[in-house]
DNA sequence: GGTTCTCCTATAGAAGATCAACAGGTGCAA
DNA sequence: TTGCACCTGTTGATCTTCTATAGGAGAACC
């Protein structure tokens, strides 16, 4: 009831995922999926359907290694951590949004000229 | 060869099409591929595999209402214009594209606190 | 010792958007 | 009449996300 649920832009939860890692280091898929949600300010719901899923294509596509450990509360957990070719595509996509944002922000302008 | 395509990040096609038919007024499918991938200075390949069914979808959910008519080069072609409706939903998508960038922002800028 | 809660990982199937590739009609100019 | 640029579509594949479901395991309380 209050508000919209807003769904994930795809194409954008990789970014997320390999931000995230990149700023808080190696974590756990459930940590990672709270600490996008806090960002959001939980207006963004992030499905664990969702997520590993994508930690597996991540991994797949050797961007993120996992490696397996104890959470802070004890349970036997799964940690991602970003690889050197993880880092470069961060970099790679970060760029892209900032293309993608800066051209929006032409367009939702208005300006008639080509 | 030169540079990265860049391909239409998906959920944000509804809001580029609506948004031009809001600046430019009435406009055939062919002209609001052409002025998208102006505004992206040609890093947007729009497809017309991609364009047509966002139309046709867009015209289904009553966001936009189509027309024939003669175009400036005097070909046939169907004019699209924006509905009362389509104008709202605009709205309603420009203001979540804000708050996705804005969350995006933060993230991005990696700052540590929730 | 048992029950229940929260944490944490995972998979299957459906839905939806975009892409690549193809197909076709028509005005205009050479 | 040939060729080109303009303009509208369709089909099938692929990818991403969502919904729904399943289960193990530590911790806390009884």
């Amino acid at each position: 009831m209050a508000g919209e649920k807003t769904e994930v832009l795809q194409g954008t939860l990789d970014l997320m995922v390999l931000k995230t890692l990149d700023t808080m280091g190696p974590m756990h898929g459930f940590g990672i999926a709270r600490r996008i949600e806090q960002i959001s300010e939980n207006l963004l719901q992030l499905n664990q359907g969702t997520l590993y899923p994508a930690l597996l294509r991540l991994q797949q596509k050797g961007w993120i290694a996992s490696k397996q450990g104890v959470s802070e509360n004890n349970r036997r957990a799964r940690f991602y951590s970003l690889t050197g070719a993880g880092r470069r595509q961060l970099k790679k996509e970060a760029e892209n949004w900032e293309r993608m944002t800066a051209m929006m922000a032409r367009l939702l302008a208005g300006n008639e000229g080509a």
